[in-house]
DNA sequence: ACCCACTGGGTACGCTGTACGCAAACGGCT
DNA sequence: AGCCGTTTGCGTACAGCGTACCCAGTGGGT
């Protein structure tokens, strides 16, 4: 294998995309270095030339990851980067959530492993992460409030959004050998259904024969639910801080 | 091993509480079948006499510490049970959600594991489960919204917190073999210390060096000021949907 | 021509979950 | 008492995992 194989060598950005590859497709628990070894038709051992440890291409998984799903800053690139207004592309602070909220909740329904992988300050919070929680400040700052206070903002709607997602994803998370049931369902479907599983609560019988269209199954209905409820607390606590 | 030698048994309760301790002292990935076994002086394989799967243990875990952090509902079980004041021991909403919050923060800090566990509606959502919903579903209902929306917004604050509760454990979860610096140190931390690991964006220097008693990086803190956040949506939305 | 750094491969170790078969003990029956 | 089906526990074995360690070949620099 000499250099004129150029698409031959194996290189560090190959064995990630493939790592991706196999987690978005077999799990994340299929994840192997033997299984992405085979899939470049190399030894298992080689891939250890070029990652140190499979934490450490986790990391460089969950980084190649963001840096495909970025919010749009820097689309004005020409304008001063410390205009607020500007930064955003001129949308309002609503729309940058709305951008946020779209942006993660594609990320992870795409790469469910990254929900974990994210939620370590370990492995997010590199230079991408940094540039996305800048401009979700720029957009927070419309409100009036200090740094501070939209980092706050900006740190409590991610988290809400990755609360939701792992939820969403968690069936392919904790991933069992045999799937002989519908993973996704779980005792309150069977309640929206008409079947419960137990005598329900007194409240909860209410909800019996509901239907699943009421949405409250529909994770993605939920994560934009709440992300409207959240956005109304943030108005009020802005207003209150500005006096 | 006889009946008589009562205490020597193996159970399966006893099983489930040995798996919990193991996870919670060492980790959810240090925890294996053989090492359970150990604990209780037995060989690996007897352990399957009593439980059918890995992941049928971790259901019965998770199930088990469920019943561990109740909700107080049923503590004036003599009242009507489909009286909603009542149910919730004359508490307010307000009150109702800091009870949650509490009562589901002390579990997830106590037992890590059990936040990947109950994002799986089929490892949570059991009996116990479907009991604090209801519950929880009797505070809403002080803000005059029908069932669905009680449980709409019980679902909406139990996926902000087990948001906030997986970053806050994240490090005992993606647990790498050598923790060769602070897991919980990210890139935020390094900002907020003044030590920024990259050139910051604009927005993001005007935190370096603010130190980490503002409250950004205190997961408690955060989980506080956003269900209180959440909390104003819920009134806002409860009092526009009684018109 | 020689050496050396770099790359890939192979073997091996200790760990995992668990399928399978066997031995001992128990409860209920004649 | 003697028997027998069922339960309980144990030991062996297998496939798969991450990876420590060492060897073979290849390219460039001297």
């Amino acid at each position: 294998m000499t250099d004129s194989d150029a698409g031959g060598r194996l290189t560090r950005d190959a064995i990630v995309s493939a790592a991706i590859d196999i987690a978005d497709v077999e799990g994340f628990d299929a994840l192997s270095m033997r299984k992405i070894a085979d899939r470049l038709g190399v030894g298992a051992m080689s891939l250890y030339r070029h990652v140190s440890d499979k934490d450490a291409l986790l990391m460089a998984m969950t980084e190649e990851i963001g840096a495909r799903f970025p919010y749009p800053y820097g689309e004005h690139a020409a304008d001063d980067p410390a205009d607020d207004r500007a930064a955003v592309g001129g949308r309002s602070w609503r729309e940058c959530v709305q951008v946020a909220t779209d942006t993660d909740w594609d990320l992870y329904t795409r790469h469910p492993w990254v929900v974990l992988a994210y939620s370590s300050p370990r492995h997010s919070m590199g230079a991408a992460s940094l540039h996305c929680l800048d401009w979700m400040m720029a957009g927070f700052s419309q409100l009036g409030v200090d740094r501070v206070g939209a980092a706050e903002m900006t740190l409590t709607l991610w988290s809400y959004i990755q609360g939701v997602a792992l939820t969403a994803v968690s069936a392919d998370l904790v991933r069992t050998t045999g799937p002989d049931q519908d993973p996704a369902r779980g005792g309150l479907d069977e309640v929206l259904d008409g079947t419960p599983p137990v005598e329900p609560p007194p409240r909860i019988a209410d909800l019996v024969g509901a239907g699943r269209d009421v949405g409250l199954t529909d994770m993605r209905r939920r994560l934009d639910r709440g992300v409207e409820m959240l956005c109304i607390g943030f108005e009020a606590v802005a207003r209150e801080a500005r006096g």
